[in-house]
DNA sequence: GTTGAAAAATTCCGCCG
DNA sequence: CGGCGGAATTTTTCAAC
């Protein structure tokens, strides 16, 4: 039983390629993969349909855009069951850019960035302490990012001897 | 003094879009942006070339591909100068999807996908807890990602009135 | 920043195995 | 049906202004 989606070896392939670079051309890949370009347009349009695919995104270095301080924060609600509303509050809060409800000693799990040290002090102090409900919050701020890549996605049982391996860019 | 790099309005409002769908056309970001395509294409060139867009990423349902579990690692170590050795085994376990060296009550803060508690198990207890330098873990489980979404770069005095709003898609 | 034209990619559809 | 191939459309890309 797999949720009536099935997804073979071809469209793991298409999209382990498109997850590490996601402006390769149809017509590369289907060059690499040995199909055509029309093929992997059907693939893509199927996943895209069935939600595999969520969109597209550009990864930016924030750091060069002004925003130096990435934090992770773990938030400790005072009910468990206050989660809908504070995270309702904490999508108003545009430096929020990611929230989960946890298991473990924290209830919300967020990822904020800021511009310098004072903007973390005011998203913190005058922002997130405010929403009724939460407690208290722990924040850790990376430091240095040392791996930030995509999942792996074609197990070994699947692409056993595929010609595949990187070319160059565009 | 801003790292030598010149990033405008325009700048901003191109990264602004492509963030949130990267897939969109430059000539239809003209159109929305007021200038030629010929510029919106200069424009990611240099963009491009300063490092300040480091990719183009697929963002797909981790769920929806068999891998049912996200959680997040806080990882103690045994004296915090390990970081970069630990880092480096950390590097080679495929689930580890992202780390970082933080501030806070852990050295390392580790994301990892895995397909069920079974999977979850094997790494945090087969691979990670094996890695010499690591003395304890704090798993936290997403059990639900409520936001999820772009950084907003372009700051409230640099859009004043800017006509822009989405339309549909592709 | 713009224009315009060549090169390339996307997208669609009829056909085949 | 799933994949192929080709043709129409759109986009990218680049040089000259």
């Amino acid at each position: 039983m797999n949720k009536g989606i099935e997804i073979d070896r071809l469209d793991k392939q298409i999209l382990s390629i498109l997850m590490r670079n996601a402006k390769m051309a149809y017509t590369e890949i289907a060059k690499k993969l040995f199909v055509s370009g029309g093929t992997i347009h059907v693939r893509m349009k199927k996943l895209e349909d069935v939600g595999i695919v969520k969109g597209y995104n550009l990864s930016v270095d924030h750091g060069k855009l002004g925003y130096d301080i990435c934090a992770y924060l773990g938030i400790y609600l005072d009910k468990s069951s206050l989660y809908e509303e504070v995270a309702k509050e904490l999508e108003k809060i545009p430096e929020v850019v990611e929230a989960h409800y946890t298991t473990g000693l924290y209830n919300i799990f967020a990822r904020v960035f800021c511009k310098d040290t004072a903007h973390l002090k005011e998203v913190l102090h005058d922002k997130i302490q405010n929403i009724p409900g939460i407690q208290r919050t722990e924040t850790f701020i990376s430091l240095q990012e040392s791996i930030n890549r995509p999942l792996e996605i074609v197990s070994e049982d699947d692409d056993e001897e595929i010609g595949y391996h990187e070319a160059e860019e565009r």
